[in-house]
Formats: structure tokens, C-alpha cells, sequence
RNA sequence: GCCCGGGUGGCGGAACUGGUAUACGCGCACGACUUAAAAUCGUGUCUCGCAAGGGAUGUGGGUUCGAUUCCCACCCCGGGCACCA
């Protein structure tokens, strides 16, 4: 028989699959139907690489199943193809981009197609193309029509090297993600899209997303980051406009010592003439525009700032007057961007108010509630008040403390007590001291305040609530008595420096005044009210409600979220189709003249003066307005690389419609995407923005669904050899073309998805790719051992496991165990005398998923005259999923001391008493009898003595 | 600093709902075939020990007859966010 030439084999049914269509989407709708995804690719001069090998293998693997199990699957690819890396290659080269964007596509198009992807080719879309980027206009006009799209002047950031502005997500720290020139801030026009008028959906439906993972989640409700709090004006003393602050901690309100406005806040100007400093208030504003965000970081958190003299706030709860700063700590685009500052209740403020040696007022008393055991609190019970003490009591001459180990409980903690009828905190903490153990002469040399905390008092059975004056108290001297017997059976004295009490001691509030002890005066979580007039002995939840309506202020949220930058002075993106007309401001181009074809130019260098290089053009600029038809000037911007991606999946349902966006009868039918597959990269970018179209489209009855992806995975990074990223520079980039040529497009699939768990990062390793080729080397051989005769039960057994393993694993993207399983099988088949035709199809059927070429090859070797990839998922024998015996462990106080065989289906009690008679349980038992026998069926028997 | 992942042989990794830790693959060693090599096949391969047996899933504790798996504390690596009031 001829030997396995993959080569050939690939060649011939990749062309006959083409030729055949095997691959269409099946359209008919009795099937259920399946969307299977992948993140299109940016087609880079580069070619594909190892990474979007796994990515588009594994989807492909799942979408083959899918088919085989009877759905309708539609799994489409296309070109995310507008963007800067084309525009920059093609300036080097001075190529058109249309020129660059075809060959890139064309390359990856042929790379794809080596691969043996079942993508459906006659959906293929590409977002430069005129048909496709038509509706991306559309939708923008869509925006601009519900007031969801406008111009603004405010400073954006500008990449100096890109010569373009970006948007907050194109940042990677401070430098441009693209190139990692670090960006400046330049005021210029420009178009940005409201997506913060979605921010709250964006956030709450992430609910709806049970099939994410959970860092996509996480990542995106960090990104946009939203805070509850309150809006509270501080009137200012000889000034009609107050300042207003956005705080989330307006029970703190009181402790307001100070105000800060960001530098560059309007107010700033508007009080010119009452700054007294004016000179130097403004140098400080100009130097921290300047300023980088780099330099800004560099700086850490040493923080600067300058009174605004001349000017007083007036705090609107004790109505103090209040000095005004302005620093760069404080963000204009953030809340206010002025803040009340609370240095006793929040590090930043408190950093400032130390340097600049303002006022720090103590509003909140620290207050716990013990959340875990022992002491939880218990529900159901009465908590009972009680004034008490913390006693912190120091060696006479170490630098130890005295910490109590209970006895009855789990607890490590100061001396603790309650304070009796007309004592004082000090004398009952002396008391305690004494008592509990022993020593004399406690010195009394500092007062933390009242420390609360909330707890379940294990030893005596009550929740309690204790108000504690926490003391700090030395030793004079080592002199002590007896302890009473009472005491020292409840707890045992014990020493402890700084870091163990840090380790040991267990209630939070303990753990506070340790704090305290450490010098860590300022404190930033909730508590109980003080120094806050009739609010004092109200908790912070209670008191953020009160204060805010009580100075009138208002309940309001707050974003890290920004709008979304849209437009790029740049050449190769998509045209903003408006006009500028002198008597009509800006005018939306009609929806009947879309799509704005980006003009074909000569030149497309970026003239980095805000100006695209459209605006160079004149034939094509110069326009009438199509409302009064005088002469206008068109938009010269473009539109950000983001755009296309953020609705193509739509256009796959329906690619050729030139009537509508998309058929509403055929949105219907395939949305959503039901797995969308890709890489983490994304989670804060396109994911956010194709989310945020999603909505909209949904607002306008364009799409039905609320969220456009139900489920998505996310691949891991593959790595160079030495677990290091693979890159051009350091020359260890895999080229998948190689790979394909030495071992293969089967054996590459088979190995990327047998490196390791889809989700986590995998480290390259030539050697081991021989692993995948030899097993379907082995494969082709033991085609040959197909006859007449019987199965092995063991292998029987194997064939029914394996079916059911590796249709379930491939489900939950478990592609590694799946291969292995079959490995096995086949290593079963092997050592089997015979191999039955209908068995081995079983396995040619499976493992078609991953090596779609040798097994269609194969397949056909067995006589078949259709496709093996029209087959039905085999199915497995319920009843023959386990041999007829099974193996019992016998344990012997929890470690494994012999096993036996039983027949499947054995009497419990039966297998107990064989195995209690075992001769491993004879030796080590030695004739004693048994405390325990625990029996897990078919699984162990386990022995204690 | 905060939020997510992850830590198991020489390497990639496996282990269901707590039930024989190290499946599968690579590598390595030895053997068979061969004049020889490659390929292939077979055997072995966590560690200490001659053995009986002991130890080992980042570290330290806990729960349990039994823990890679559950709980507590900590360490290290990767990723995201980061003066967000």
C-alpha cells in the first residue's frame, strides 16, 4: 500500500472540497442553527501566524462537529483590513493601500485555505470594501441622527509619530498602543461617539453573559469603571458659582478640609481676577499642561499643587471656610474634576494635607463586622451595645506587646473588656490589664479613639457590637501576681512583636488599631460618625444618604468610561460622511449617496496638522450642501480602525444585501453569534465597541438581541521555545507555511490544539510536533489491519468512551484531552490482532474534526464515494461504556495497600467482605479489628484502625 | 495598590462530584529489526531505598477514613487596571 503523502493528499481534497462546496451554509431552517466565530484578522504584511492557526483550528474543529450533530452551521471569515500598519507599509513602499490590502488578503487567504478550513468563502467580507464600508457609514449617520455622534474641541490625545489622534482604549500606559510613542494632549476637532450613554447597559448586561470568562467581565466593568456617589456644592466666599465635587464618601463631608480643583478646571480662569497669586497659579497650570503623563507617573505619588489665594470655599455642612487648591492629582474629565478633600479618610488627600500642612479632621470611627468563622456574626440573634476597651499594653523594655490566646475559640487578640458604671476607659483598661494578666504598672502614653466592631462572642454564645477605646499603655517594670484561676482557663498570655501580631491577631478591629500602632493614622473604609454634628454615632451607609440630602446635593454616577474618540487624521479608513456648509454647520451626506468612496490619491503621507490627507484633495473635498446646495466642504476625517469590526459579524448573515444592512427576517434566524472565539487582547477594546454598536443597532430595530456574542473563548498566546513572545526581532516567529510543508496541515492542527489547554498560553516546541505526525502515520497503518472478525472488549470499550469524550470535550474547547483520548483508541486498535471496518470509520469520523485531509483520504480508501465530512457524529452504546470488572483499591488508614478485581454490578456488601479478607488488609491490620470501613462503589475500599 | 488567571516529572501537560497523582505526547535510556543508520516496534523513565517501605502536586496550617481538588494564611509567575475622588 502507498505510504502517507501529505502532500499530495492535502492538495487534491482541499481542491475538491473547493470545486464540490461542500462547505456552503446549509440555509435550509429545520436544523437548529450554530454562529461559530472567529475574531477576523487584521491581514498584516506578515502573513499568518501560529496564533491565529489555533484560533481559527479550533473554531473550525468546533463548527465540523456542530455540523455532524445536525445543525446548520455558519462560519464565515473575512479582512478587518483598514488601519495604519497597511497605510504605513504602503508609504514606505509607495504602494496604494488597496494594492497592499490585496496581496496581504490574498496571502492569508491562501494560507487559510491550506489549513483545510471549512469556512464558507462566498461570505467572505473584507471592511475596505465599498459594499461593506457603505453600512459602516450608515450606522454612523444612524449616531449622528439620535445625537449619539458630535464634534467637540476638548484636547484629545495625539500620537506624534502616528501623526493622528486616538482614543483612551488605543493607549498602552501612556504611549500609542500601535508604535509606543508616548502621546501628548493637543486640543483639535474632532468626532466622538457617546458610548458612555450606554455605560450602564455596557455594565449591567454583562450579567446576560454567563459564557464569558470571567476576566472579560471583570476587565470590561473595570474599563469602564462605574462609581456611585454624590454631586455637593461648596459655595465660595466671594463668588456667585460654587465649586461642585463629585465624592462617593459623602459621609466623610464633614472632615472636608480643604477643596482641589484639577489645573485645568474653567473655574480656574473664571476666578482670574479674585486669585490673589494669580502669577503663580498660572505658571502651575501651564506646567502641569505640559507635563506628560509619563512625567506625571515618573513622579509617583509625591504630590503637588497651589492654594488659589484670595479665595475661600465654605464647606456646606459646618459652613468653615475651606482653602482651594488646584493639583494635578485631581482629573478634569473625571467626576467634577474638583473634589472635597478628606485627608483623614483618603490617601491621596491625606499625602497633600501632610505636605502642604493642611487640617486632618477625624470624621469616621473605623467600625468591622466579622464576616468570617469563628465569631460571624450570628444571624437571627440580638446584638447587643457595649461601651468596652482595647488595651495595648508594651514590654517594659522589648519591643513586644501583650496579645491574648483564647482557649475556648480560635482568637488572638489585645486585652479587651467591658467598662463598668462610673469607670473611665483608662481605669477599666487597667482593671483588665491586671486582671487578665497580672501585671502592675501599666503607664498609660497613647489614645487610638474608639475602634467598633461587630462579632459573635463564641465563648459567651451573644452577638455583640463593641464601642472600644482602644489605650496604649507601658510597662514600668516585670511586676505581677498571680493570675485568678478563672482568668488564665479562658486565656493564656502570650508576647508577640509587630510582624506576629500582624500574622496572628484576629478580629479586624484589632488589627486596626495595629495599624494605628504602625503609624497609619489616615483610614479609608466605613464606620461610625464623629466630629459630624447631629450625624455623629450614624454609620456610613446610613450617613451618605442623610449628609447629601441635607446639604441638598445630588445622588449621581461616575465613569471612568470616555467618550469614544472617532475620528483619524489618517488616509486608509473610512470616510465620515458629512459636509461642512457655511450657513448649515455640519450636514449628514443622504443615506441615497453612501457609500463616500475614499478617493483613490497620489499622495496619503500624514500631515500631522490635525488635517487629513483628504483635505489635500480639492476635486474630491469641494461639494455642494445637500441641503441648500451652496458650496460645502466635505468631512476630511476618517473613521478609527475599530469601526468595521465593530458590526461585521452582521454582514456575514447576509454579505450581499445592497438594500439594507441586513435582512431583519435572517437577523432573526442566525443571531447571536453563539461562539465567538479570540484573543484576550480585545476584551477592553472591540469587544466594548461592538457591544456598544450591538445596543444601538438594537435601539434603531436593526438587530434583535441584546448582546451580539452568547458565548466566547478566549485563546491563549502561543510562546516561543524558552516561554518567551515570539517576534520578528528575535527571529523565533513560526511560520505556519513551513510547518505545512514538512509535516502537514493535519499534523499542525493536531498539534496546536494538543499543546495545551485552548485558554492558556502554550510554549512552541519543535520536537514535540512529531508526536501529532507519527500518530497519523500510525493511523495510515493501521488502516491496513482492516478484516472480517470480532472487536477486543477492550478496545470495544475504548471506541464508546472515546466517541463520548471527545464529542464532549471538544463542546467545552477541551481539545487536549480529546486528542488524547483517541490516542489511546488507536493505540488499542494496534495492538489488537484485528481492526473491524465499522469501528475504525467510527474513529475516521471523529478525528475528521482535527485532520480533515487523511481521514477524507482514507475514507475513500474504504470505498466511500461521498464525503466523510457529510457524515453523522457516530454514536456510542450507552451499555458499553465500562468493561465487565472493575478495580477496588483497598486503603488502609488513607494510604493504598493493595487492589482486587470484581465483576461490574458486584454486591456492596460482597466487595466489602472480599476486601476486609484481601491479604494486604491480613498484613497490615495484623489481626486488629477495624474502626471504620467505608466502601465507594466500584471505586475503593477504605480501612481505619 | 486593586481585580483576574496560574504554580504537578527533564519538557508540554492529565486527574470526574474529594477516591490508585503523574494519563497522553516530547525527550532520554536500553533492547529488537538492520552490514550500518534512519524509520518502526518493545521495555523502562517522580524521588530516596538492596528491599520492606518512606517522601513528593509553590510554602505553612486546617477539615476528612482519604485533599492536586474544599477552607485559612503566605510566596512566586503571567495578564488587566492604576492619583478615577
Amino acid at each position: 500500500m502507498k505510504g502517507y503523502d501529505h502532500r499530495k493528499i492535502e492538495k487534491k481534497w482541499q481542491d475538491k472540497w473547493l470545486r464540490e462546496k461542500i462547505y456552503l451554509t446549509d440555509e435550509g431552517d429545520k436544523k437548529p442553527k450554530s454562529f461559530v466565530l472567529d475574531m477576523f484578522p487584521y491581514p498584516s504584511g506578515e502573513g499568518l501566524h501560529v496564533g491565529h492557526v489555533r484560533v481559527y483550528t479550533a473554531s473550525d474543529v468546533y463548527s465540523r462537529m456542530k455540523r455532524m450533530r445536525g445543525y446548520r452551521v455558519l462560519h464565515p471569515t473575512g479582512w478587518d483590513a483598514f488601519g495604519l500598519p497597511t497605510e504605513n507599509y504602503a508609504i514606505k513602499n509607495k504602494m496604494p493601500p488597496q494594492k497592499v490590502t490585496k496581496e496581504n488578503t490574498d496571502t492569508f487567504r491562501r494560507q487559510m485555505k491550506l489549513l483545510g478550513l471549512s469556512y464558507d468563502w462566498e461570505r467572505e467580507i473584507n471592511t475596505t470594501d465599498p459594499s461593506f464600508y457603505k453600512w459602516t457609514q450608515w450606522i454612523f449617520l444612524q449616531l449622528l441622527k439620535k445625537g449619539l455622534a458630535y464634534e467637540s474641541y476638548e484636547p484629545i490625545l495625539w500620537c506624534p509619530s502616528c501623526k493622528t489622534g486616538l482614543a483612551n482604549e488605543d493607549l498602552d500606559g501612556n504611549e500609542c498602543e500601535r508604535c509606543g510613542t508616548v502621546v501628548e494632549k493637543r486640543p483639535m476637532r474632532q468626532w466622538v461617539l457617546k458610548i458612555t450613554d450606554y455605560a450602564d447597559r455596557l455594565i449591567d448586561d454583562l450579567d446576560l453573559l454567563s459564557e464569558w470568562p470571567l476576566a472579560f467581565r471583570e476587565a470590561q466593568r473595570n474599563w469602564i469603571g462605574r462609581s456611585e456617589g454624590a454631586v455637593i456644592k461648596f459655595p465660595i466666599s466671594n463668588s456667585q458659582f460654587p465649586i461642585e465635587v463629585f465624592t462617593t464618601r459623602p459621609d466623610t463631608l464633614f472632615g472636608a478640609t480643604y477643596m482641589v480643583l484639577a489645573p485645568d478646571h474653567n473655574l480656574v480662569s473664571g476666578l482670574k481676577d479674585k486669585i490673589t497669586n494669580w502669577n503663580e497659579v498660572e505658571k502651575y497650570v501651564v506646567s502641569a499642561g505640559k507635563k506628560t503623563e509619563i512625567e506625571r507617573t515618573a513622579e509617583g505619588k509625591d504630590k503637588t499643587g497651589i492654594e488659589l489665594k484670595g479665595i475661600k470655599a465654605i464647606n456646606p455642612a459646618n459652613k468653615e471656610e475651606v482653602p482651594v487648591f488646584i493639583a494635578d492629582y485631581v482629573l478634569k474629565e473625571y467626576g467634577t474634576g474638583a473634589i472635597m478633600a478628606v485627608p483623614a479618610h483618603d490617601e491621596r488627600d491625606y499625602e497633600f494635607a501632610k505636605k502642604f500642612n493642611l487640617p486632618i479632621v477625624k470624621v469616621i470611627e473605623p467600625s468591622f463586622t466579622q464576616t468570617t468563622d469563628p465569631g460571624k456574626v450570628v444571624e437571627g440573634l440580638p446584638v447587643e451595645d457595649r461601651e468596652a476597651i482595647i488595651a495595648i499594653v508594651k514590654h517594659w523594655s522589648e519591643d513586644k506587646y501583650i496579645a491574648l490566646k483564647w482557649k475556648s475559640v480560635a482568637w488572638v487578640t489585645f486585652i479587651t473588656g467591658g467598662i463598668e458604671e462610673g469607670q473611665t476607659a483608662e481605669e477599666a483598661a487597667k482593671m483588665e490589664i491586671m486582671e487578665e494578666t497580672g501585671y502592675l504598672n501599666p503607664e498609660l502614653t497613647d489614645d487610638f479613639g474608639t475602634l467598633h466592631g461587630k462579632f459573635y462572642h463564641v465563648p459567651k454564645k451573644v452577638n455583640r457590637f463593641a464601642h472600644a477605646s482602644t489605650l496604649v499603655f507601658k510597662l514600668k517594670n516585670s511586676e505581677r501576681k498571680e493570675v485568678s484561676e478563672d482568668e488564665s482557663k479562658m486565656h493564656e498570655v502570650i508576647w508577640l512583636n509587630k510582624d506576629e501580631l500582624a500574622k496572628f491577631l484576629t478580629p479586624d478591629s484589632h488589627q486596626r488599631a495595629l495599624e494605628i500602632l504602625n503609624g497609619k493614622e489616615m483610614y479609608a473604609g466605613s464606620g461610625l460618625l464623629i466630629n459630624s454634628g447631629q450625624f455623629n454615632g450614624m454609620e456610613s451607609p446610613e450617613a451618605k444618604k442623610e449628609i447629601t440630602e441635607f446639604i441638598g446635593g445630588q445622588m449621581k454616577t461616575a465613569y471612568k468610561l470616555r467618550d469614544w474618540v472617532f475620528s483619524r487624521q489618517r488616509y486608509w479608513g473610512e470616510p465620515i460622511p458629512v459636509v461642512h456648509c457655511e450657513k448649515d454647520g455640519v450636514v449628514p451626506v443622504p443615506e441615497a449617496e453612501l457609500p463616500i468612496l475614499l478617493p483613490e490619491v497620489k499622495f496619503y503621507e500624514p500631515t500631522g496638522t490635525g488635517e487629513s490627507p483628504l483635505a489635500g484633495i480639492e476635486a474630491w473635498v469641494n461639494t455642494t450642501c445637500p441641503k441648500c446646495g451652496s458650496p460645502a466642504k466635505r468631512e476630511t476625517n476618517t473613521m478609527p480602525q475599530w469601526a468595521g469590526s465593530s458590526w461585521y459579524y452582521l454582514r456575514f448573515i447576509d454579505p450581499q444585501n445592497n438594500k439594507t444592512l441586513i435582512d431583519p427576517k435572517k437577523e432573526k434566524d442566525w443571531m447571536p453569534v453563539d461562539v465567538y472565539v479570540g484573543g484576550a487582547e480585545h476584551a477592553t477594546r472591540h469587544l466594548i465597541y461592538a457591544r456598544f454598536w450591538h445596543k444601538f443597532l438594537k435601539d434603531i430595530d436593526i438587530v434583535s438581541t441584546d448582546e451580539p456574542f452568547t458565548r466566547l473563548e478566549s485563546v491563549g498566546l502561543i510562546l516561543g521555545e524558552g516561554g518567551i513572545k515570539m517576534s520578528k526581532r528575535l527571529g523565533n516567529v513560526v511560520n505556519p507555511d513551513d510547518i505545512i510543508l514538512t509535516y502537514g496541515a493535519d499534523t499542525l492542527r493536531l498539534y496546536e490544539m494538543f499543546i495545551g489547554p485552548f485558554s492558556q498560553a502554550s510554549v512552541w516546541n519543535m520536537k514535540s510536533i512529531i508526536g501529532p505526525r507519527r500518530f497519523l502515520e500510525k493511523v495510515w497503518r493501521v488502516a491496513e489491519k482492516i478484516g472480517d472478525g470480532e472487536l477486543s472488549d477492550e478496545t470495544a470499550v475504548l471506541l464508546n468512551q472515546t466517541i463520548k469524550k471527545v464529542g464532549e470535550d471538544i463542546e467545552v474547547f477541551k481539545f487536549n484531552t480529546a486528542i488524547s483520548q483517541m490516542m489511546i483508541l488507536l493505540s488499542s486498535f494496534e495492538s489488537d490482532k484485528i481492526v473491524t471496518k465499522e469501528s475504525f470509520e467510527s474513529f475516521l469520523k471523529i478525528l475528521s474534526l482535527f485532520a480533515p485531509h487523511i481521514t477524507e483520504e482514507l475514507w475513500e480508501d474504504l470505498g466511500h464515494t461521498s464525503s466523510i465530512h457529510s457524515e453523522p457524529w457516530p454514536k456510542y452504546d450507552e451499555s458499553k461504556l465500562a468493561g465487565d470488572t472493575c478495580t477496588i483499591v483497598i486503603q488502609i488508614n488513607g494510604k493504598v495497600r493493595g487492589s482486587f478485581v470484581v465483576p461490574v454490578g458486584s454486591d456492596d456488601e460482597a466487595v466489602k467482605k472480599e476486601g476486609l479478607g484481601h491479604e494486604s488488609v491480613q498484613k497490615w491490620l495484623g489481626g486488629v479489628d477495624p474502626k471504620k470501613v467505608v466502601y465507594v462503589k466500584g471505586k475503593l475500599v477504605s480501612i481505619v484502625t
